[in-house]
DNA sequence: ATTCAAGTGGGGAAAAGTGGGGAGAAGTGG
DNA sequence: CCACTTCTCCCCACTTTTCCCCACTTGAAT
């Protein structure tokens, strides 16, 4: 029921010094600081903090003693970083997370409900099309749309 | 039982800007802010509140650990958008929901039933004359009737 | 004929996005 | 410890897009 809805997909670009602008109707929902980290499927997951802190929750109840989910823990963790955007509305991505999404000049930032994945554009453009296909599968087998 | 029931169907132009006036009819039941997302039948839904927030609260039961469901969610959330009509009552389609629906300067608004659906001309009027000719076959197939 | 509501077109102010200069902090080598 | 380079971040300036508002047209109703 609570937290935010984001929904929508923008195309914009990475400058030289590894700075995009956020969507304007982002900004309200996502506040004056939050969370970027390494998402699943090669893109970056942007986190307000309660989602953020929820996700942190989850993670918690992870038995340590297992050791698949000790390096995911790892890995997801150390690879995020609190973002604060400028006067402009924009964040700097640092280099290991631009590498990791492999994100070039443009990018594409899209709204999923609770979160918000920043893709490269290219790599965001090759999966549309796949889902493209798929989609009239997957709306009736996942949810009763 | 509750929400709105929508029916008709109108002509209307996508101007210069991307702009499609919604029919008066339905202005009242959709109220100040509703959902425009990607429908099936390369159509545009929309939604009003009500039934959008019934839409996100299954979203959110998917696990995001499914690799199918993921890719389902950023697709369907990233093609839909929040729209707010001007004061003559029109909304802008953006650019990438134009492009799903392939719609062009004349588009269709129709009426059904929850939802109103947004096709381009050309489009609609080819499906129109395919379920003309099976209408009563149809009719037999869906229980009921 | 006049009025009113609905749909359409377009001008212009304001906001959003982009690029880049330059001060200060942080890191590096002598 | 100091000089130097590099990086970060704050700010200003430019361009593009968005959206708010006014005006015209058409058709239905009085």
């Amino acid at each position: 029921m609570s937290g935010a809805n984001f929904v929508g997909e923008y195309l914009h670009t990475l400058d030289t010094k590894g700075r995009v602008a956020l969507p304007a109707k982002f900004r309200e929902a996502l506040g004056p600081k939050f969370i970027i980290a390494r998402g699943l499927d090669k893109c970056l997951f942007v986190y307000p903090n309660e989602e953020w802190n929820q996700v942190m929750e989850k993670l918690k109840t992870i038995p340590i003693s297992k050791k698949d989910a000790r390096h995911f823990t790892r890995y997801f963790l150390s690879g995020a970083t609190e973002a604060e955007p400028d006067k402009q509305g924009r964040v700097v991505i640092p280099q290991n997370l631009r590498d990791y999404a492999r994100l070039n000049k443009d990018v594409f930032i899209l709204g999923v409900g609770s979160r918000i994945e920043i893709w490269d554009k290219d790599a965001w453009e090759e999966t549309k099309i796949g889902l493209e296909a798929e989609f009239s599968v997957l709306a009736e087998s996942v949810a009763g749309i």
